[in-house]
DNA sequence: GTATCTGCAAAACATTTGCAATTCT
DNA sequence: AGAATTGCAAATGTTTTGCAGATAC
């Protein structure tokens, strides 16, 4: 029996066929990690995570594929202070919380009206990204166990 | 009789001593740019504000003189799905909009009891971050009038 | 005169671009 | 063969680092 998980993973081409983006090998791939690592998934990251697997990739076709995947609204990219660019499926509204001692970016299990909002000021609204920042829960731990 | 504004700028030094900033010249005005633009004072955009008036600038004393600010907590930075850091005085919580057409970022007047939030999933918050992204009204107008 | 602050030059790192090689149909 | 995809190498742009010179107390 198949769990949801695996279900999910073993459809990624037809994900991929269902917003026009035709599925080699490195996108299959490419969209397999990002799928097992909900947040955090940096262009280097994933390269690292399948360079041994796919010895001849290259970042530049990580580069690549997450412009189309971006462009082709399969995911979502992100950055929260920081030089590197963060991608993850754009399944559900955002909401991230970083830590800024350890700089860990964790997923929020968190709903707000906000994330309804279609206009704000006469704008437009496409997607609303919440972050929040300060110390989290193990860092927390660790100063009082000093 | 001064404005708000004036004030605000004339006690720059002040502020900077309050935060245990020593107000140099450099100092002084690269906070007075990023008062006078609240949102997407980008290093580059100080460096090229300042480096007329004093030419001897680097971008070093700039980059030096944020991380000095943000650690200090005078400045907050940010950045928006971009390899660009954005700063801006630390003054009230931060509400941003930026159009996936012109990329300009505008601040929203906008507020939340999300801002107040102090504590999400066991994690301390220090601040809350929220971007709106979309197509903002004068690009809207822009594709109507075509 | 010592500590702090500034700034040049070079390095580091993420991302983009031009183009050639490869793969798919 | 022709179109799409991949990937190397080089360029670009932002930020960081090492260190020397200048400034302030």
């Amino acid at each position: 029996m198949l769990t949801a998980k695996t279900n999910i993973i073993e459809n990624i081409p037809a994900m991929l066929q269902n917003k026009g983006i035709s599925p080699s090998i490195q996108r299959i791939k490419i969209f397999e990690v990002i799928l097992k690592n909900r947040v955090h998934s940096s262009a280097d990251y994933i390269y690292r995570e399948l360079v041994h697997e796919i010895p001849t990739l290259s970042k530049t076709t990580v580069y690549n594929t997450l412009a189309l995947f971006v462009e082709k609204g399969l995911i979502n990219s992100f950055s929260v202070d920081s030089t590197e660019l963060l991608y993850e499926h754009s399944n559900k509204p955002h909401a991230h919380f970083q830590c800024e001692i350890c700089k860990e970016i964790f997923d929020m299990d968190f709903n707000s009206t906000i994330f309804n909002m279609k206009e704000i000021e006469g704008n437009m609204v496409n997607n609303v990204h919440i972050i929040f920042r300060g110390m989290c829960k193990n860092c927390k731990t660790k100063i009082k166990n000093k």
